[in-house]
DNA sequence: GTATATTGTTAGACGCATCTAACAAAATTA
DNA sequence: TAATTTTGTTAGATGCGTCTAACAATATAC
């Protein structure tokens, strides 16, 4: 089997992937924290593993068996922070850390078992599809929050950064997944966005905010999307 | 904290230690399967940490600061063990190999829910005592059944092996932790023993079996224990 | 109590994942 | 297109946990 630190480069292959499926030295560096020239060589190490396809001075790819080993490393992380919250009583804020540990247990059974518990959950606790037991993840394109109109009715469908800090921010502003939203108005300065939902008639959230919001559009105003 | 193999070092010292709470060089090097010359170096190691108390040519001893690290190391698998088996529905002979990797899991929360949601096991489905917060554990010395003499009534207390094939073995006698038994025979030649339980009359056990049996003895035929 | 066997240590090498320094290719800018 | 910046690779070193080979201390047997 790969090991842990194999399975922390194909997780972050995996998730960096452009649309083309590829990720720079550069890039995989960065988010590592792992200097280049070990990035190369591990690439080539992977390479011989046949779980990426790498020339040099060309950007990575996962193959498909570097796809599969990844989107299983993925499930078994999302499957845990789904069971973390809904069997024992975590907060969404709180599962990333164990999470990011369990993942690497060598034990099919265990996540199956967390599957079956769960009623074969689409998505983890923060929206994020759970590929299946073949690591094959079919992926909604949501937009963000930031991309919406005024006048959008939206759902909260999914949040693109899983820090504590960030979830615990919504949490006090009382947005869990699937709260509904109306876009009240944006204002042009700063692009932060007026919304309203539960009881709360006009929350402002920052651009920053707004970016890591994917929503689900329920409703809009004007019904033609784009018109040159 | 301490890595992965440090921590299995610790576990290995806190597991195999005799009376005196010493573990020799060669029994360490063996039941890690680690040569020697390696299990010395790390010896010098976990010494310079505070773990462990080392001088050449001297058995090993865990210090006050190692035994707790390992006694926090046993509590996580114990606790994992109880939950997969009262929470997840694994048998007990299938969840040492998670545990294994579990134990190792940091996150001091999620050993704590455990525990809580199993409203504090005392001990694991294997009849180990699972050690407090502290890694502090206080061992009740049960007799094994190999020692127990006939007519005594006896209840399964815990098992000294958590290997799959001696647990599926015991499923299979439907023998389980709690199961009262009566001694009904010995035979001389190769002390296996004939024991009666549930509807089962006479079940013989080999004293293979028998000594990794441990048991609380409920009644005994002469209530005196000893005399020359 | 010496000889032998067992146990433990020292010395030195190796593979892995990492690093820094120096260099090379590709992309960008002028 | 030439100069410059950015990105990527090669070479060589380091720390960790492991090993084998050789030697040393302790325990056991005679």
């Amino acid at each position: 089997m790969n090991s842990l630190i194999e399975e922390n480069y194909l997780k972050a292959l995996f998730s960096y992937a452009n649309d083309q499926g590829e990720v720079s030295v550069k890039d995989l560096s960065e988010k590592l924290d792992i200097k280049m020239p070990t990035v190369t060589s591990m690439m080539k190490k992977l390479s011989t593993k046949g779980l990426v396809q790498y020339t040099s001075y060309k950007p990575i790819k996962l193959t498909a068996k570097g796809r599969k080993a990844a989107g299983i490393i993925i499930r078994k992380h999302r499957l845990t922070e789904m069971y973390l919250v809904e069997k024992m009583g975590f907060g969404w804020e709180n599962v990333h850390e164990i999470a990011e540990q369990m993942e690497h247990v060598k034990s099919p059974d265990l996540f199956d078992r967390m599957d079956e518990l769960l009623d074969h959950p689409k998505h983890d606790p923060h929206g994020s599809p759970i590929p299946d037991k073949n690591g094959k993840v079919d992926w909604i394109n949501y937009p963000k929050l930031s991309e919406c109109k005024v006048g959008d009715r939206v759902r909260l469908a999914a949040v693109v950064n899983s820090s504590a800090d960030f979830l615990s921010f919504l949490n006090k502003r009382e947005l869990q997944l699937d709260t509904e939203m109306e876009l009240v108005s944006v204002e042009p300065f700063d692009n932060s966005m007026i919304v309203s939902y539960h009881d709360k008639p006009n929350e402002t959230l920052s651009l920053l905010v707004s970016e890591k919001l994917l929503v689900e559009v329920i409703s809009s105003l004007d019904s033609n999307q784009q018109s040159p």
